[in-house]
DNA sequence: ATTTTAATTAACCTATAAGTTAATTAACTG
DNA sequence: CAGTTAATTAACTTATAGGTTAATTAAAAT
């Protein structure tokens, strides 16, 4: 196998950037779909080639298998992919934790600060 | 405020799908540095330009903020785009436990067939 | 006032992403 | 076998991503 030419994590992430993408995963959380009926609801917007090449693009971060039932190429989710990256996020949960506990002692300060106003204040306004 | 042409989920995946970018949120998560600093490990494989363009993603995208220190421009990871990220992708945590639970069967499925060599088999080879 | 340091902007190049229409492949159906 | 359905491939267009070098801005230091 030639090494591939971008790593994984870049190829999920980029596959994750495009609605269209994103919306086709979701689709596909409900349950496997042939590549016809994932298009149906963009069909308005976009061709039927756009979807193959969106479904490629799926594929080839492995987020999707196809596999062929007569005609048709039935679609399935694959989760494996979601979880690397999930976990590659992990790593900043404190950071976006940090920013809730900086949310938290601002609420608190404001109500210190309420707190004082009612006992130094004798008559509020 | 002119409508965003790009919604924020699609600037938070596309900003990580870059090594570069990803490895300088990893810098930024041991602390806050200059441009010079997050550039200083890259400056093998590219060029200041470089890494600012990477940089004006990285803020577009809501994950670094800038402030000024005289002619230096501290950055500041900022992890919230990164939570709604991951909040987006835990509505496939099922697919990807889903899949250990089959690993889980296959292994299980493998010890069952070893038993069975075991006390079918009198002797190996 | 001049020079140095930090960073950005401008102008440019090349590759690729995302879409199109038209043609093609492959399997089923009458 | 002729026609239909499902999907892909080919050929092409346009926009943008990611890089370059050279020029510019702005603050600090000499």
């Amino acid at each position: 196998m030639p090494e591939p030419r971008v790593d994984s994590l870049s190829l999920t992430f980029s596959a994750l950037a495009d609605p269209t993408r994103r919306a086709l995963l979701v689709r596909l959380s409900k349950g496997e779909a042939s590549v016809t009926d994932l298009a149906q609801p963009f069909m308005k917007d976009m061709s039927l080639p756009a979807i193959t090449k969106h479904l490629k693009v799926l594929e080839r971060a492995g987020l999707i298998t196809k596999s062929r039932d007569a005609q048709w190429r039935p679609c399935k989710l694959n989760g494996a992919p979601l979880k690397k990256a999930t976990n590659w996020m992990e790593q900043y949960r404190e950071f976006w934790e940090e920013s809730l506990d900086r949310l938290g002692e601002y609420l608190e300060s404001i109500q210190q600060q309420q707190k004082k106003k009612k006992t130094k204040v004798k008559k509020g306004k």
